[in-house]
DNA sequence: GCGTGACTTGAACGCTTGTCCAAGTCAAGC
DNA sequence: GCTTGACTTGGACAAGCGTTCAAGTCACGC
């Protein structure tokens, strides 16, 4: 193979652990399965990294980061909340049904994260970044349609992330394209309906009335 | 070891293998793992069980079902209905987080379920079996409390699995039970919003109003 | 041009895995 | 009591795994 410097080479056995993750499973990304998706031979990869761990972690940094959403700032000020919310929603829907391969592959990894100690950290990275990215969103919708919500933001995204979650786990089993859209567009109709309109003039940042101390044992709006 | 018929050993072993893969995780649960567990010799497993993978199958198949609700009758009748879900709904919860492994398990099932062949079948046997509890205690809830839903009782159950999925999942990585419970309990009372109630005398099957062939665009209450 | 050191190679190692099997053991029926 | 067959045992096997390493190769700075 033509050489390269470490740096690189490590990006492209990434991208290979990747490609072999997303397609055959988690189990499936071998270090010799990887080298062999790269066109590189086995040493190779104990070159780049330490273990097989440092290499998983590497590969979870990777797609946690690529999930980030994007696209957002095409969206135009002004428009109705429930039209927002619906274009956000539906263009995260589907860059995850584009995606099935990988999106399985984050439960997977989360699962993993979950039993062995080596990846401890990368399960609570991957649900930092999109409780982070979803509440960035909701900003942006707040900022984008003039509203705010009934709920905290960093609440609210929990729950996006959680429903979000899981319909990709039930279409990922059932593969039912029309049920799952139904569903989150449905949860997308519901969180326009806990925006309020924003009086012109008032500060602009999002629900800054809640209490935050107050134990919030609704999600309706009230 | 004692002697002991084949069906017995057989239900032995399942439960050997739900221990194991419980506590350590599903990669764990060898068969050698599992035999040691259930303190029986090597060749007892394959003596049951064809295949690993049949026994993979006979453990999902019995974690799917002891996950099925329980205790559902001691619900007084003519309750309020967001008493009703309340109870309903922190009962599920509460059974959840107490079985952190056999939760995580389930995810593991699924994922493993839908990378490899032998397990084809394990996801969505679980899934099926998860909505029409769901259905299940929905229907229960419609009957104890006097109401119908807005929205047809099918969808709405694979709406609360979604739902109960994603809080679980993001429970199992943070461990965060006040937000866990939060969000749960916010989902039962968004859930008895959508309760209709029930005028005395009419039929008591729930929301049969609703035009099967219209598509749902949303799940928020008319 | 010529080292020098970064990069590559693939064989080898020890370990664990699922599966198989020949031999052993024991309870039940005649 | 003996025979039969269901049940148990644990060693053996091949395959695959992560990891190591001595040897090879090539580009780049002097």
């Amino acid at each position: 193979m033509n050489r390269m410097p470490v740096a690189e080479r490590r990006e492209q056995l990434i991208e290979a652990a990747l490609a072999v993750a997303s397609r055959d499973g988690i189990d499936a990304a071998t270090v010799r399965a990887v080298a062999a998706e790269a066109g590189v031979s086995l040493g190779v990869v104990h070159y780049c990294f330490q273990d097989k761990a440092e290499l998983m972690r590497a590969m979870a940094h990777a797609i946690t980061q690529q999930n980030l959403p994007s696209g957002l700032d095409q969206i135009p000020p002004g428009a109705p909340v429930a039209d927002v919310i619906h274009a956000t929603v539906s263009g995260l829907w589907h860059a995850i049904s584009e995606a099935r391969g990988a999106q399985l592959l984050t439960y997977e990894l989360t699962t993993s994260s979950l039993r062995q100690a080596e990846l401890k950290e990368v399960a609570i990275e991957q649900y930092r970044g999109s409780w982070a990215a979803a509440a960035g969103v909701l900003e942006h919708v707040c900022a984008a349609a003039q509203v705010r919500f009934a709920i905290p933001i960093d609440d609210l995204a929990r729950v996006v992330v959680a429903v979000v979650d899981g319909f990709s786990l039930a279409w990922l089993v059932d593969g039912d394209d029309v049920a799952a859209l139904r569903g989150i567009e449905g949860f997308g109709a519901y969180l326009a309906s806990l925006a309020i309109p924003l009086e012109p003039g008032a500060a602009d940042s999002g629900s800054t009335d809640d209490d935050p101390s107050a134990a919030h044992s609704s999600v309706t709006p009230a």
